[in-house]
DNA sequence: GCCCAGGAGTGTG
DNA sequence: CACACTCATGGG
């Protein structure tokens, strides 16, 4: 079944391939195939509206598209409020279509405290695993996100098999010290009491605990800091230390809408580093 | 084969 | 609080 929705602006690309989330394959140019709760649905950008392909009739897959988009957020109004910062006028324009997902609680939990010291393809690769293992078959052939329960029947030892190493236990940890009633009853903290919540957790460290309340609960002034964010910030802003001090800063800089900042100056970083070594790579 | 990864926990100065 | 060290493996 397909449906159809608007959300402007938008770059699909940008948006689910960048290391926000991590199920989503482009299978063919433009088409986007991945898992939104417990459906398998397959995106397609044309300009301004995204087509959705679902194995479905229902319509709320558009209201789950949206949600997952942000299709709500202003961001137009978000850049116009970061463009007081200077540094950040030049760089955020081209990433217009860049938009901050909204991803479900465990699942996102789950998946950062698996990316620690992990690249992209194999946390990718641990959080396939653990799908096809433990969890629900959809329609399409296709495995919903493990819940709670079940991936808390895994053993220590079961979970290691799906390429976890050291990872397992924490991630038996969350299950063990969290149930779904919790997880709810978080959706209504503020920021900084979720982030205090959330590195209450073995495992979950002030990056990871960041990104949680960011793509997860949907905190938009969250501000991981990353290897990237911290050149980032040395580089344009010639500042540097420790991440509390550094989260000080971004706060105090770029408000509440902190994490689309983050985002912006994550890319720009990451394609600026690029275009050093293509120039280097040049003059050999 | 080698290096290192969108970090976090632990121990030490 | 700031640093050093380890963690278990699989991608590149």
């Amino acid at each position: 079944m397909m449906f159809e929705t608007d959300i402007r602006p938008l770059d699909l690309t940008l948006t689910l391939d960048c290391g926000q989330a991590f199920r989503w394959k482009e299978l063919e140019q433009g088409f986007w195939t991945g898992v939104v709760g417990k459906h398998m649905l397959t995106l397609r950008q044309s300009s301004g509206s995204v087509a959705i392909n679902a194995c479905t009739d229902d319509q709320n897959v558009v209201r789950l598209v949206r949600g997952y988009l942000r299709a709500d957020d202003d961001i137009a109004r978000i850049q116009r409020a970061l463009a007081k910062d200077q540094t950040l006028t030049r760089g955020m324009k081209r990433y217009r279509g860049l938009r901050i997902v909204k991803m479900d609680e465990w699942e996102c939990l789950v998946s950062y405290t698996l990316a620690t010291y992990a690249n992209i393809p194999r946390i990718k690769k641990m959080i396939d695993r653990l799908c096809t293992d433990y969890g629900e078959p959809i329609r399409g052939g296709e495995h919903a996100f493990p819940t709670i329960r079940r991936l808390g029947e895994a053993s220590e030892k079961d979970l290691e098999k799906c390429g976890l190493g050291y990872r397992a236990k924490y991630v038996a940890g969350l299950c063990e010290s969290l149930t779904p009633n919790e997880l709810k009853s978080m959706t209504r903290l503020e920021y900084p009491d979720l982030k205090d919540r959330l590195l209450e957790l073995h495992g979950v460290g002030e990056k990871v605990s960041d990104c949680v309340s960011l793509f997860g609960f949907g905190k938009l002034e969250a501000f991981p800091i990353d290897v990237w964010i911290v050149r980032a910030l040395g580089r344009l802003y010639h500042v540097k230390g420790s991440y509390r001090k550094l989260s000080e800063f971004a706060f105090e800089r770029f408000g509440e809408y902190a994490g689309y900042a983050q985002e912006y100056l994550y890319f720009n970083e990451r394609s600026a580093a690029h275009e050093n070594a293509c120039a280097f790579s040049e003059v050999r």
